[in-house]
RNA sequence: CCAGAUGGCCGGAUGACCGCUGUAUUGUCCACAAAGACAGUAGGGAGGAAAGUCCGGGCUCCAGGAGAAACGGUGCCGGAUAACGUCCGGCGGGGGCGACCCUAGGGAAAGUGCCACAGAGAAAAUACCGCCCCUCCGGCGACGGAAGGGUAAGGGUGAAAAGGUGCGGUAAGAGCGCACCGCGUCGCUGGCAACAGCGACGGCAUGGCAAACCCCACCCGGAGCAAGACCGCAUAGGAACCGCACGCGCCGCUGUGCCCUUACGGGCAAACGGGCGCACCGUCACUCCACGGGACGGUUCGGGUUGGUCGCGCGAGGCGUCUGGUAACAGGCGUCCCAGAUGAAUGGUCAUCCGUCGCCGCAAGGCGACGACAAAACCCGGCUUACAGGCCGUCUGGCACU
RNA sequence: GUCCCCUUCGUCUAGAGGCCUAGGACAUUACCCUUUCACGGUAGUAACACGGGUUCGAAUCCCGUAGGGGACG
């Protein structure tokens, strides 16, 4: 059965520094992607809930920039991550200059390309 | 048609699939209701500047009330407005052939201050070069020199040189006289007023700077939705620093002390308690009033919570129309309900059309790229700044035609 | 979001209407000194954030813009 679980948006500064603490990320020509630890209080594996954020720094652009960037983001997030990643791990996406004028296709198979050299992909069954 | 001036408006359109977030409503769960969760339906969901945060107001809290002042702001006149530094109309000044545009534009005989350098002299001014008169000396003469006096025309300096131009006048000159212009005073007329016009008189007096201090008139309490209120959770009853009235006088009270008395009661005292007044302290700084005060008050640090609800959208609201007003605007009537997030929604993708650009093509057209500035955070009125492209109107000058 | 503050050589700063064509220190360039380097000396390059306005005259006064920084319950 296809393993689409819920999706809620980190909200503190702390869950941020956490992710980006251990280091672990890819860098795509339209996105980062940070990858964070395992959680310890782990969901029930019946209903298992995928952790992400977003991130849209004043380098990007200005707001409309900025709002725009996050938003392409978001719309990849909910089709992929619920559907492919591992949600025991949390997730946080950073917008670079060219996030939010790249083609869009490009940039889903640039968060796939990220998420698999990651080594959190999964094959969503047919 | 060309060139220009000015006012207003728009700010890509349509559709499909998948989403987000409020509102209203229905259903299910929870024993009922409320709240909440989930699902369905209906309808809504960034701007003209949402921006900069430069002004003004609403609203909320703080300050006991009033007044005045300080600081600050505004500054031709009249009006609009909740208010404004905004807007409308007018006046003065400047620019443009014109439509029209620009203008912080009160007071310099209330006082203080500044006006560098240059220049003879910079504010109750001055005599450098000159011009003119008289006397003397030299020289045949033209003329030169010296002393005295007159002058403010000419030169020169400067941002600015103490009215300007012309004529007369004079030894040379000078508002010395006259005409016009400017300026000032007075009067009349028009205008609510700023101001304008006319006349008479004066005979030039009052240099500039107030976005220098200042004077005058008017406005002004402070902070800001991270205001503020409530619920929940949790910690602590802490540390440091600063300030600090407790005074004087009067009264003699069912207190108190002492004396008399068996007692009731009476007398005395004024240390303590009490009352009154003054002083003192607090209520942001001054004054007055009011209230409170007999000991704590204030600031900072430390510690805890970094959750939720309300405030929060029916409003100086939008649209249409009528009336008043030159207009800003005001009023009446009708109609509509139209964002409410909080690591922060208002979208993602695709297609067609529209616009611009590039390439190919004789053309029809095809292909590709791009889509101005910029996103609410309590609300509203303005100002300022950014902005691809387009639409509508009014007016001015020129050319052509009828 | 709200409320404040600041912009002067490469860096830190002085300046308060005319003496500013903007001074000083460090840095930098050239030369002198020294066998050489350092120190020292002499000389030079180098700035008023931008746009308007007031004034005869603006780094200074006024207005606007841009950039940068700070505070908050």
């Amino acid at each position: 059965m296809p393993q689409k679980h819920d999706i809620i948006t980190l909200k503190k500064r702390r869950s941020f520094l956490a992710v980006a603490a251990t280091g672990k990320k890819w860098v795509a020509p339209g996105l980062i992607l940070q990858l964070g630890p395992v959680r310890p209080d782990s969901t029930p594996p019946e209903n298992p809930v995928c952790h992400y954020g977003l991130t849209a720094s004043g380098k990007v652009g200005n707001a409309v920039v900025r709002n725009r960037a996050r938003r392409r983001l978001r719309a990849l997030a909910q089709e992929l991550l619920a559907l492919h990643a591992d949600p025991s791990h949390d997730y946080v996406l950073i917008a670079r200059n060219t996030t939010a004028t790249r083609a869009h296709e490009a940039l889903r198979l640039d968060f796939i390309t990220a998420l698999k050299k990651l080594k959190v992909w999964r094959e969503s069954p047919p």
